[in-house]
DNA sequence: GCCGTCGATGATATCGCTATCATATTGTCA
DNA sequence: TGACAATATGATAGCGATATCATCGACGGC
């Protein structure tokens, strides 16, 4: 191998080559009119030289870093996981880059995003909820002239390229599905407040008891942080009263496994003394006892997509419409007719 | 504020506050020998024109991306995400960005790692297990003198700077705890053959066992694949037999957890009829039922220490030893004494 | 046979910044 | 007070690529 401890420049090459760099260049970017036979032997400098061109360089020259951000504040680790993976794998034979920018809260910072994206140069962002769904961003984003995509956003559909879930009618499925089993005592952990998915959840399932007539009691909603903690306690709140509800509709899984333990502590066996349901299908709704009936949600898709929007826009094509990934519902373990 | 659609550049800000771009770039680098009265100009001038400096700029003439690589394999998200997290925690108040670039199977594609992340222009990387670990990457690290640093690597240990946990004592400990439960019988899911940490850990398990004068059996070691699918069947197989053991040693939380569930098909109650712990300290362990007794791995604090070092070896210092992070057994409620 | 077009190549400016060196201006000490 | 160092600033040349424009043949049509 060519163990030339420098790394080689475009000029190293045009002159193994007898060219000028342009020729090279051109070369390089798949530009006409290169002779075949000058092709061939730029090709083999290039190899024989075992050149790569500096990203740094090219980008300075064409305004591209090559570099896509992914913003999120999602807390659960295999949603994380589960995005970046939709957006690696669509720029897996790109030349693009991911960079990865957890925001402690959006909500608190929305005016800082812009500077801290510009900060790190890249060329557009991928937003996660709730970036996907905050009007500061979004409006900063625009005035900076920033490209975007959307995941799952809830509100303002005509801003920038998304791709989403219906959120209402998966809500509605999971909670038909439980007023099917015979429930109708069912209450609700709501999730983090700055998210709208949980007004979006909410209106679903409001949806389903209105369609089977029934009506929810204020009391049996309690508010969590889509994190086992808070469905923890909310689950304790819920369960350890003589008036406790027969179901629990979780707005994550996250919550419904907490709502879990809590049952468990009180001694109360699922799905034989309450039924609980989750939403999201992330990693743990398999790994627990019972395993939870939960709503499939299309994260990987997604991040997929969106990635693919953000890209067709860098590359000067349009952003096209927005677009939805169906969910699914799982039926598990974690939920039976009442007693 | 300023509404430029254009981004502004050093010139600019040179003009509004009357100096010489050098004069700029050295207030920007805090440079010494800049007049006080003359530095809040330019600073003035900078916020006025909202200039940032352009990142591909700098990095073309300092030779350097100001980007760092984080090299992965491991499938478990809650694994990945705090090894993430760990190293942005460091970079959190530096200039360098993290590019995440996970690898199907270091194993199989060794060598093109580098090309990798020379396409990916990263100044320096971090190796997580198994790349860690593995001779070749490493070789070609050296030869692309890409400045690199590993984390919890087990072999090979005066190769670059490297932060680690003691994987043998923490095995070790672990298995001692369930021998002085009074378990005799028990089997072993050892992880994927091509991370060392899983010889580490059964050489660890054999010395607890040395100590107390037990013997392993051999037809109770099973091999896993560090997945909780691989868990559920290896514990199958443990457990669907006459002479079942009375715990089990999983070499990860994952897999515990797969045996967990194995458990519970075949009606045999954690921890009353079989004990079962894992390794890691993943965020299912405290998720299910029962919790699992297991090594909390300082995941975090090494992917910090290894972005700290990888950080002073960019900035010039020097390597600095080997470090090693204390792990720490955390009793839970899925082992306890044989019946 | 001349002009226009297209194909193939090279020379050079430029992207936005920093390094280097040159050039004042001031301060210090024998 | 002169010499020399230290401070303060600017002019200019790159970093390594690409874009633009110029150049030079070859070809085809009338």
């Amino acid at each position: 191998m060519a163990g030339g401890s420098k790394r080689s420049t475009i000029i190293d090459v045009a002159r193994a080559a007898g060219v000028s760099t342009k020729t090279v260049s051109r070369v390089l970017n798949r530009e006409p009119h290169v002779k075949r036979e000058l092709q061939d032997r730029i090709r083999a400098a290039i190899v024989e030289l075992n050149y790569q061109p500096n990203v740094l360089a090219q980008g300075l020259v064409r305004r591209r870093s090559h570099l896509i951000g992914l913003i999120y504040e999602n807390p659960s680790p295999s949603y994380v996981v589960e995005l970046q993976m939709g957006a690696l794998d669509r720029l897996k034979d790109e030349r693009y880059r991911l960079v990865v920018l957890p925001v402690g809260s959006v909500h608190e910072r929305a005016t800082e995003i812009v500077s801290l994206l510009r900060a790190a140069a890249v060329d557009g962002v991928v937003l996660a909820p709730p970036a996907s769904d905050h009007p500061v961003v979004l409006r900063e984003l625009e005035a900076a002239q920033l490209p975007y995509a959307r995941i799952a956003p809830t509100r303002m559909p005509e801003k920038g390229p998304s791709t989403s879930m219906d959120d209402v009618a998966a809500a509605r499925e999971i909670a038909r599905y439980l007023l099917s089993l015979g429930h109708r005592d069912i209450a609700i952990i709501k999730g983090e407040p700055t998210h709208c998915s949980s007004e979006a959840r909410l209106l679903g399932y409001s949806q389903a008891f209105a369609d089977a007539d029934v009506s929810p009691r204020l009391d049996w909603i309690e508010q969590g942080h889509y994190t086992f903690e808070s469905g923890l306690e909310a689950g304790r709140r819920l369960l350890d009263r003589p008036d406790r509800p027969s179901a629990i509709l979780a707005q994550n899984d996250d919550m419904a496994v907490g709502a879990l333990m809590a049952a468990r502590e009180l001694g109360l066996g699922v799905p034989e003394d309450v039924s609980i349901v989750g939403f999201d299908d992330s990693e743990v709704a398999r790994l627990v006892w019972p395993r939870l009936t939960t709503i499939r949600q299309p994260v990987f898709e997604m991040a997929a997509t969106a990635t693919s929007m953000l890209l067709d826009q860098l590359e000067g094509g349009s952003a096209g419409p927005a677009q939805v990934h169906p969910h699914e519902l799982l039926i598990r373990e974690s939920a039976a007719a009442p007693r």
